[in-house]
DNA sequence: AATTAACATGAATCAATTTCATATTTTTCA
DNA sequence: TGAAAAATATGAAATTGATTCATGTTAATT
């Protein structure tokens, strides 16, 4: 009568990254509110729930103990949700999407198309927000749904995170900076720059990385298209930053290298935005959760390549907009 | 990943209590959180849960699955809790009791019986607080917990609901006022009162039924014993007034008869006041369980009898403290 | 021993839940 | 059918609870 299912996915999380920091990031929430709800577990039982010296982190009796109903539990919890939206009716709904990134698509087509399969009575839209101001379109009601990766604040909007995803110089092969283990500003000094035609701040590689050393790039080159872009790189013209989860399938031929931003990586988080109201929908909520499943996947394919083998992005604690 | 157990608690109780009135006393909180907590399941199915016209209340299908969903996970978790605090070590603590009600060992030893069970290792002990302040031991340390029907404010005491009860006029069976379906302060102008040997105030016979009204008994005469008190009462030496859950085994035999004061009925609530800090013991926590499940298997044995026939005790609409 | 990673903690903030007071709807009964 | 009673709903305020922020402490690593 104590226990809430919050506490129960806290403890899969926990066991799935092996630590509060790394299950912290995978529920969008910072290792202080872990650390404090565990602590609360902990304090009712008078006994921890695991040992903290040993990596990879090992549960007390107790833990296991709570983590087995987790496992039992959660799933049944899980189809329930999907039964209970299924009798309310696929809930008839509109969901126009406006996207502020360009190379979305790879994991938000997948994503509608398993969305779609639940909630065949939602009518579904994309448009790309490049012609308008997609936040405050949300706010009158001309979308509902924003995919963004930089939160404007307004009144009844709120920044649900989706995914973080760190940015990579894509380069050529036989690239000279592929002998780098990172890339620094100043590498750039002497290079062409391929990025979308988008505004110069709302490029992550100026406004967090080159701007703040005063590098500026030899030259510069825009697409619109991801796969000219890397058609770009992969023949020699210049170099790009692009997000880990798009170079995922690229790396794999062996015609492109990618390499992390500074030492520490380059990195941001994904965010829907919706108005505050629509939030607690279920046909919207299902929507956010497909998206970070597919994500998800997408990433995992990558993590020990790109990610684990590097600093975990120790930066800082913001877990939410 | 937006219900929580809480949820699937109130489906139960209102379930089993076929109103959200019900329900709500049940759990101890009002009508009112009730029904916004079942709204906002609702709103996020934008589905209903229940039909509202027609009692006994009746799910909707989709009401129906969330039910299931509450009946096959909560054995679970009650038995997984139950696990952990054997785990946790039948954690060691003190749990020293004191009373300021004369007739709760009716519940409290059967209550402590079934507690010890579980929890060997809790060191208990109950005093009666009549020789001292209870509450002020409470924060000073000296006790741990205290069974009473007022809360007295004090910072860092909170008081746990356990049970509502009913103060009902027990009599002679061949008492005069049997006659009547319920007790008016004026009829007892010519009794004789027996009650407990305490403060005037204390007892809320005086002061929520015969002070307001401005009537004083006959006579008064006292007694420690509850037993003696019925023994009194059925040799026609005078009435009084006894909690229902007390009078639930003695109006068995023929000797007694009980009617309620007011049309309304006189109605208190008994609490378990701890220090808020150790609110949030499971050792604690399992206490307040067993005495609402003990009192409420008491407590049923007579609902059809004493309750349920008349008003449900409309009331107010307070829940805790 | 110094440095870094991991976890803990107190205070402040923010969000969610609950209550209070009252309105609305439904049911019952004369 | 209308009045009274019962049941449920609702908005705003208050309370409680959870999360973050900023930083401290402890454990691991080089």
């Amino acid at each position: 009568m104590f226990l809430e299912l919050r506490h129960l996915r806290t403890l899969i999380a926990l066991r799935d990254s092996g630590n509060l920091a790394a299950a912290a990031q995978q529920l969008h929430q910072t290792q202080s509110a872990l650390s404090h709800q565990i602590k609360a577990i902990e304090d009712y039982y008078s006994a921890p729930l695991f040992i903290r010296k040993s990596r990879p982190l090992r549960f007390t009796p107790l833990g296991e103990r709570l983590l087995q109903l987790a496992e039992t539990i959660l799933p049944a919890v899980q189809s329930a949700e999907q039964d209970a939206q299924q009798i309310s009716g696929a809930s008839q709904g509109r969901l126009h999407i406006a996207i502020e990134c360009h190379n979305c698509f790879d994991w938000l087509i997948p994503t509608m198309d398993a969305y779609r399969a639940q909630w065949s009575r939602v009518e579904m839209d994309i448009s790309t927000g490049f012609t308008f101001e997609p936040i405050p379109a949300l706010a009158r009601g001309r979308v509902d749904l924003v995919i963004t990766s930089d939160p404007l604040d307004l009144p009844d909007i709120v920044y649900e995170p989706l995914f973080r995803y760190e940015a990579l110089l894509a380069m050529a092969n036989d690239h000279p900076l592929t002998g780098r283990k990172y890339i620094e500003p100043r590498d750039l000094t002497d290079q062409t720059l391929i990025t979308y035609p988008v505004e110069h701040k709302r490029l992550d590689i100026y406004s967090k990385f080159l701007d703040p050393a005063g590098i500026v790039p030899a030259g510069q080159r825009t697409s619109e298209l991801t796969v000219m872009i890397l058609q770009l790189i992969a023949s020699r013209r210049g170099v790009g930053a692009l997000p880990n989860w798009v170079l995922a399938e690229y790396l794999g031929n062996r015609y492109i290298t990618a390499r992390p931003l500074t030492a520490a990586g380059l990195w941001a988080t994904l965010y829907a935005a919706v108005r505050r109201n629509d939030r607690q929908l279920a046909f919207v909520d299902a929507f956010l959760q497909r998206a970070r499943e597919t994500a998800f996947k997408v990433l995992a394919g990558i993590k020990p390549a790109a990610d684990e083998a590097r600093h975990t992005g120790a930066g800082g604690q913001r877990a939410r907009q």
